[in-house]
This record gives C-alpha cells, sequence and structure tokens, in this order.
RNA sequence: GCCCGGAUGGCGGAAUGGUAGACGCGGAGGCCUCAAAAGCCUCUAUUCGAAAGGGUGUGUGGGUUCGAAUCCCACUCCGGGCACCA
C-alpha cells in the first residue's frame, strides 16, 4: 500500500523519543491527581501475539488519554516469568530456564515497544528476580506467622502432565488440569496451604463494591459458594451416646429425611459399620479412594453406576422430627470435605438424594404439596408444607425458621454457614519457581529462613525431569542445613510457590519498586492503589483476581500494608478474546497471526486503530478473511487524515462562510462523542465519529465554497489530540509538523467542547402517521408544542395520507418528532 | 440441569422508548490514467414503481404504548460459566 508518509520511519522516531524522554515515568511525590492504569502482566512468552496487542492497545489509550486529562498516571510493566513453559522447555533442551525466559521477556518487551505502548519502565518487576523473590518469601513467611500459611496433610489434586500438585482452582469442571488437559488425579499428600477461607465472608461480600463486569463477580460468588443452614446430631441407633452430625439448608424438610449418608472418609465409618456390611462398605471406600475426580463427580443422573456408588451401613438413626429410624449408608456423592462430610437424605426435595433412592429403593415422603401437573422426581419449588406436623400448610420460608428453632433445642442444632471455597494449595513440585523459605527441623519442626538469608535461591545444576519429585529434593547440597534455631542437622524445603502468588502483589511492588528493605512502602502504596483501571483477559475471572484480593486483606493484616484499601482493584476491565475458525487464538493452537506484517504495513498505529474499531472491546473477535482488508481500511483512514492536513487538495478563502459554523459544530459535537466513548469502554464509536468527522472536513475542504483556515486548522487540531490516545505516532508527527517541535502533542491537554457550539439552528423533526414516518421537517430545536403540531399537520405528504381527515389525537414531542393519530 | 450473556444488511457493527442500519469492510458504477495501481466521487436492507411514492423488515409468537431493535411474557438457536457443595 503507497502511503504518503514514512510508517517506519515516523514510529521508530516517537517510538526512540517516548524511551529516552522520562515523559511516562511518574514520581511518587508527583502533584497531579493520580491515576493507576495497569493491564495484567504477562507470563513470557515471546514475540507478542494478537492477544497481547488488543490488551496493551487498550491498556496504552487508557494510559495516554489520562495523561491528556491532566493526571498523572501510573503506567508499569513486569512479567510473570516462573512457570511450567520455561521449565519444561529446558528440560527438552538440556538447558536452564532462565535462559529461554531472559531470551523471552527481550522478545516481548520489543513486542510492546513496537506498539508505542509506553510504561514506567524503571518500576520493572520480574517474578524470578532475586529481590521481587526475596519479598515475595518474605510474605511468605508473614503469612506463616500469622497462621495463614500451614501445612497439611489432605487429598490433593495431582496433575501427571505437570507432575505437581495443583489448587482446586486449577482444575475444570471436568476434571482435567486447567493447563495441560490431562485427567487429574487423587494423592494424599502433605502440603503447603493458604488460608484462603478465612476471608470467604469478606471475599464474597466486598464483590458487591467492585466496578467489575457482572459476570466475573458471579463467577466469583458462586466460587466462594456461600450456603446458609443448619447443623445437627443424628442419633445411632442402639448407642445413645453416638451421633452423627450432618448439615442442612432445607431443614424444613426434616419429615422428609428418609435415609442419612456419611461421605467414604467420614470418620465415624468404621465404627457405624456392622460387620455384615463390612466388605460392602470397604469395596465402597476402595472403589473411592482410586475414582479421579471425574468418576466421582460423574452427572448423577446416569443411573447405572449409582448402585454401586453406595453402600448399606448397617446403622440406623432416628429422625429427631418423628422419632423414625432411617438406615445410613456410605456413598461417595457425599463430599468429606464439606460441611460436615454426612447428611439428611430427603429424596422427595433433592434430586441427588431421589436419583440414589430411586436406585436404592428407598422410600420417598413429600413434604412440600406438588404443583399440578408436576412429572418430574424431586420437587424443589415453592409449596405448602405437607406430612410435616407442626409444618403443615405453611410456606417453605417460615417452615425453615421454625424447624431450625426445633433443632436447636431438640438435636443440638446450630444455624451454620458454610462456604465451597476450599484453602489455597500453594506448593508446587517443580523447579522454576520461587523456592518455600522453610527449614524441616526434626527438633523445631517447621521453622523459617531467617530474614537476612533471603532470597532461598535455588541452585543452578539441578536435575530437572518429570519424575514426580520436587527436582529440589534431590540436591542435597541446596537441602542439607543447619537448623538455624537449635542448629541441628535439618533439611530445606523442596517445593516452590504457586506462581499466582507472584501474580498476588506485583500491583503493590510497582507501587514502590524503589524502597530498600521493603516488599514496598506502605505510604507509597496507599498513594497509588487501589489501581484505578485494571485490564486482563476473563481467564482470570477467578484464579488471578481471587488471590489477589486475598493477598491484599491478609498483607494488610500481617501489617505489610497498612493504610491501603482491602480491594485492589477498583475497575475491572476484561477483554473480549481472539478467535480464528472458531477456537481461541493461541500459541498451543498454531494459530497466531503475528502483529509484525501490520508494523510492516498499516504501522502499530493502524493496527492499534483496527483492535479500537472492530466492535466492542469486551467482545470476542473474529479473525477472519475480511480483517485483512478492515485493517488497510484504518490504515488509509490515516493516510486521508495526513493528506488532508497538508491541505495541498483544499481551497482556502480568507473571508468567513456559513459552511464554517456548521464545521465548528461538527468539531465539538465530535468532542463530545469520542470522549464519551472513552470513558464508557465505547472505543469502536469513538473511532467511528473521528472517521464520520475526517468525511465532513474534507468535503469542507475541498468542495463547494472551500475552507476558512482557521476553522480548518481548528478542525485537524481537534482529531488529532482525539486520536492521540488512538494512534499516538502519527499524530505526534502531524503535530509536530503543525506547530514544531518544541510542542509535544501527548502533553497536550484533552480538548473541551464549547456548549454554544453544541446546539443547532434547526433539527429534523419526525411526522409521523399511525407511527409510520411520513415527513421529515426542519424546525428550530425551541419549537412549541403548538407549532410543532401545526407544522406536522400542514406537511403535504401528511395532508395527502389523512385525506382531510381531523386527527383523532396528536403526540408531539418537539422539537424531535410529531406523531399523528388519525 | 442451573446461572449469565447474545441474536440487527453479504460481513464487523451503530442506535437503550421517538429518523433502524452511523462508521467500516465487501460490492456496483463513474472520474483520473496510454494502461494499471493508488486516489477521488456516487450508489448499495429488501420489494413494487419510470418517478413521486408505497409495502415489508432488528431470531419466533404474543403483550404494553400514540410510538418498541430497545420494556414485559413465552419459545428457538448460539456463546460462556457452574455443576453431586447437601
Amino acid at each position: 500500500m503507497a502511503r504518503p508518509f514514512n510508517v517506519r520511519d515516523i514510529e521508530s522516531k516517537w517510538q526512540e523519543r517516548w524511551r529516552t524522554s522520562g515523559f511516562y515515568e511518574v514520581d511518587n511525590d508527583d502533584p497531579r491527581e493520580r491515576f493507576y492504569a495497569l493491564c495484567m502482566y504477562p507470563y513470557p512468552s515471546g514475540v507478542a501475539h494478537q492477544g497481547h496487542v488488543r490488551n496493551y492497545t487498550f491498556g496504552d489509550l487508557v494510559v495516554r488519554y489520562q495523561t491528556m486529562r491532566g493526571r498523572a498516571v501510573l503506567s508499569p510493566f513486569g512479567f510473570d516469568s516462573f512457570g511450567l513453559p520455561a521449565e519444561n522447555a529446558a528440560i527438552k533442551a538440556g538447558s536452564h530456564p532462565r535462559l529461554f525466559t531472559d531470551q523471552r521477556i527481550l522478545e516481548l518487551k520489543e513486542s510492546v515497544r513496537q506498539l508505542g505502548a509506553v510504561y514506567d519502565w524503571r518500576r520493572e518487576v520480574q517474578s524470578h528476580d532475586p529481590t521481587y523473590m526475596k519479598y515475595a518469601q518474605m510474605i511468605f513467611l508473614k503469612f506463616f506467622e500469622a497462621g495463614l500459611a500451614y501445612r497439611a496433610k489432605a487429598t490433593v489434586n495431582w496433575c501427571p502432565g505437570c507432575v505437581t500438585v495443583l489448587a482446586n482452582e486449577q482444575v475444570g469442571a471436568d476434571g482435567t488440569c486447567e493447563r495441560s488437559g490431562d485427567l487429574v488425579e487423587r494423592k494424599e499428600l502433605e502440603q503447603w496451604f493458604f488460608r484462603i477461607t478465612d476471608y470467604a465472608e469478606e471475599l464474597l461480600k466486598e464483590i458487591d463494591t467492585l466496578e467489575w463486569p457482572e459476570r466475573v463477580k458471579t463467577m466469583q460468588r458462586n466460587w466462594i459458594g456461600r450456603s446458609e443452614g443448619v447443623e445437627f446430631s443424628l442419633v445411632v441407633e442402639g448407642s445413645p451416646d453416638l451421633s452423627i452430625r450432618v448439615f442442612t439448608t432445607r431443614p424444613d424438610t426434616g419429615f422428609g429425611v428418609t435415609y442419612a449418608v456419611v461421605a467414604p472418609e467420614h470418620p465415624l465409618l468404621e465404627t457405624i459399620t456392622t460387620n455384615e456390611q463390612k466388605s460392602a462398605v470397604a469395596e465402597l471406600v476402595e472403589r473411592t479412594r482410586v475414582a479421579s475426580e471425574l468418576e466421582r463427580t460423574a452427572s448423577s443422573s446416569g443411573g447405572d453406576g449409582l448402585e454401586k456408588r453406595g453402600a448399606f451401613t448397617g446403622s440406623y438413626v432416628i429422625n429427631p422430627f418423628n422419632g423414625a429410624r432411617v438406615p445410613v449408608y456410605v456413598a461417595d456423592y457425599v463430599l468429606g470435605t464439606y460441611g460436615t462430610g454426612a447428611i439428611m437424605a430427603v429424596p422427595s426435595e433433592d434430586e441427588r438424594d431421589y436419583a440414589f433412592a430411586h436406585v436404592h429403593k428407598l422410600p420417598i415422603v413429600r413434604t412440600v404439596q406438588i404443583p399440578e401437573g408436576f412429572t418430574g422426581g424431586a420437587y424443589t419449588g415453592e409449596g405448602p408444607k405437607i406430612n410435616s406436623d407442626f409444618l403443615n400448610g405453611l410456606d417453605i420460608a417460615t417452615s425453615k425458621t421454625l424447624a431450625t428453632e426445633f433443632l436447636i433445642e431438640k438435636a443440638e442444632g446450630a444455624v451454620t454457614v458454610n462456604y465451597r471455597l476450599r484453602d489455597w494449595l500453594v506448593s508446587r513440585q517443580r523447579f522454576w519457581g520461587n523456592p518455600i523459605p522453610i527449614i524441616h527441623c526434626g527438633a523445631c519442626g517447621l521453622v523459617p529462613v531467617p530474614l537476612d538469608q533471603l532470597p532461598v535461591l535455588a541452585p543452578d545444576d539441578v536435575v530437572m525431569d518429570k519424575s514426580g519429585q520436587s527436582p529440589l529434593a534431590t540436591h542435597e547440597e541446596f537441602r542439607k542445613v543447619a537448623c538455624p534455631r537449635c542448629g541441628a542437622d535439618a533439611r530445606r524445603e523442596a517445593d516452590t510457590m504457586d506462581t499466582f502468588t507472584d501474580s498476588s502483589w506485583y500491583f503493590l511492588r510497582f507501587t514502590d519498586p524503589f524502597s530498600e528493605g521493603l516488599a514496598f512502602d506502605p505510604v507509597a502504596a496507599a498513594s497509588w492503589m487501589p489501581v484505578d483501571q485494571y485490564i486482563g483477559g476473563i481467564e482470570h475471572a477467578i484464579l488471578h483476581l481471587l488471590y489477589a484480593r486475598f493477598y491484599m486483606k491478609a498483607l494488610i493484616d500481617v501489617g505489610l500494608a497498612e493504610g491501603l484499601p482491602r480491594e485492589p482493584f477498583r475497575r475491572l476491565f476484561t477483554q473480549g478474546m481472539i478467535r480464528m475458525d472458531g477456537s481461541k487464538m493461541s500459541k498451543s493452537k498454531g494459530n497466531l497471526v503475528a502483529p509484525q506484517q501490520y508494523y510492516d504495513s498499516v504501522g502499530a498505529d493502524g493496527l492499534r486503530l483496527f483492535h479500537l474499531f472492530v466492535g466492542p472491546p469486551a467482545d470476542d473477535v473474529d479473525w477472519t478473511q475480511q480483517t485483512n482488508d478492515v485493517i488497510d481500511g484504518c490504515g488509509r483512514f490515516l493516510d486521508r487524515l495526513y493528506r488532508l492536513a497538508q491541505g495541498d487538495e483544499c481551497h482556502f478563502r480568507t473571508d468567513e462562510s456559513p459552511a464554517d459554523l456548521a464545521l465548528r459544530r461538527s468539531v465539538h459535537k465530535t468532542i463530545v462523542r469520542v470522549s464519551d466513548g472513552l470513558d464508557k469502554w465505547s472505543y469502536n464509536t469513538s473511532v467511528a465519529s473521528l472517521m464520520e468527522l475526517l468525511n465532513t472536513v474534507s468535503k469542507y475542504a475541498r468542495e463547494g465554497s472551500g475552507a476558512f483556515r482557521p476553522v480548518f486548522d481548528e478542525a485537524i487540531d481537534t482529531m488529532l489530540l482525539l486520536l492521540a490516545p488512538m494512534a499516538p505516532h502519527v499524530t505526534a508527527e502531524m503535530w509536530e509538523q503543525r506547530h514544531g517541535a518544541a510542542s509535544e502533542l501527548h502533553a497536550q491537554l484533552w480538548p473541551v467542547p464549547d456548549a454554544a457550539l453544541l446546539i443547532d439552528d434547526t433539527v429534523t423533526m419526525v411526522v409521523q402517521v399511525a407511527g409510520k414516518v411520513r415527513a421529515r421537517l426542519e424546525v428550530p430545536p425551541d419549537i412549541s408544542e403548538a407549532d410543532a403540531t401545526t407544522a406536522a399537520l400542514a406537511d403535504e405528504n401528511v395532508q395527502r395520507i389523512l385525506l382531510g381527515a381531523a386527527p383523532r389525537r396528536v403526540v408531539a414531542v418537539p422539537p424531535r418528532m410529531v406523531n399523528i393519530v388519525p
């Protein structure tokens, strides 16, 4: 494509200028109003792909726009540089992950620079940087001292592909690993956890205060999964001292309990299992132990496997509501890790219980009147209580209250809240991560590495393989250490931290990477936090965004972040992903379209404009055959603007004309429209109004009576200002051509519309007859209702359609429209 | 199964109770040129009509309203999230 200017020369000129000018570096004592703009820091995967381009285009737009709004904008960049891909690549090549990582950081940095995105690079953070590691370890130890980090044996998720344990959040709904896609196995292992469940209530409550996309908030609420109910005791028949605690959210259905279930992991299972039932129960327990999460949680609707997935224990418990004896089963549909690990089963009003009862031929007693025509099994809807003694005829809510009181009095009942959220498993059996700074001493137990010995760094000569053992575990020199407390021979912890721990506080480090001896100075951090605009992918809706919220609260509570807001990200924007042939554009799918070819043709400015223009930023983008044409179109728009601004094709006149006022009105209306679009994340319409304005100015200056220079100049300058955050290079170049090297476009303030120019002399009023448009009239904007009606009725076409008949009714909304009802 | 989005020309999309289809892509025609590329101009939902003008039209069916892409009810399809959490 032949262009009126040299894209590469212009773009590299300005990129170099931004790199060296320090214009986008902000100090912590900057007196301007502050704005913290942040894109989620990336895993360094090499040259940027279109997803990065899209993300950083939005981020850079925010930075430049807010800067022109007069704010001190904090715009840092860094790398989430620990993680499996580098380690796996290193194993394959017999090399060290640091080499891969450092190389890829350089590549990604270069891509970002070529996009023209501006950052305060003095604040750069890399997870694998020893300084950052030191403070990450220090935070771990603070959590450990505060009891927020603990070691426990638990049934955990093990990914055979990644040869490490995973957090619950990293396991998909189908029981596969979120990264590798392997089926996750369950293992009983001793691991490190963060007590995120301590914060379940706060994490849930504060979601309401966040300006986040509704669906992200919903996903977090569901993940935390709060449910309110009653815990009470079921006394075992024949053993008055023995009872099973159960949890229910439907105490009102107590009269419908026809059996009870304990989880295969339940501590009382052995005690209550009778001799005759021992083998059946043992078989069930063994089956559950080896079954994958997937098998265990497979849909309950398939009755086929269900029969085998439960066994009678031989014991009975007494239903406190009616004194009935009901059998106790063990079944794998009850989880040992939730509630009390045991339930009262009400097949009539619970679908899972219904399915189980159906297969095991257990009785079903309805306690809610089913609606007429209801044909399903369990009925979970509203209705009057039946078969329920003192609850009969009442609604469910009232019955719940009464039944709860009953249980409190008669069955050691207590109102309880349960959460689906589990503690965060943070240890990983991998090499390329931050070592957990703990020493295991036979005498002293778990001993923190003294602060002055941080960071614990992994040695470079570690054998990384996929044996499943932590690579550090086999390095004798690393592991062997004297206990800091008693001096005896001890062993260093060999596991590393989940990389999500790194991304849980990097945004705090960005605010103050300068202080010595501190992760960050709370005063400096408080001057920037919370992040005013956080931008990233929807794929982090739960994982990163939940962990970071937890870290923020925990850091405050352990005293590292006093005075900071408890929520780190005030506003979140999640961009759509890029799809090609129906699937996400990604390195693993091999369908990447590298940005370089567009840097060469339409330039970074053209490509940025495309990402802004292609559709609403939150929507997914389909990369199709049409895409290249649209990108060319964006380049064409910049070319036209450039050519027009040269003035060679314009006719200039020295006297004023009515056309000048009309143009100025278009210009000032465009200021409003573009600003609104930028404020409301409607970048596509902002670009559209600039394109429209260019068409208008072009017509004004090249056709008809021609252009008046000052009006033309105002139009061009305004367009450059409005376009500056979107296409920063070419606009900066044009500004310099017009105003000289002393004036820098990006240092200008955002244009302010002249209110007087936002009002037109006449507006188009629509005349409808019976709701159909029959005429359009030019009327003054302050036309009265009577005048509007008169003008409407006088219209020739309206007259013709009315056939002289008097209107039955006239609705006038001056000056927009008049609707005549014949 | 439950929850949340969404459905508008050939395509991406605009319009959140008042002119449906802004803007762009694609397409058609024209100007410029020896010719092409580039650029520029005009047209481009559909249908009847020579035109003036009219009919139809925002997934489907109903409703509210002077007036509905927009609000309400029911349904269909598409996308996403969650899914034995008692």
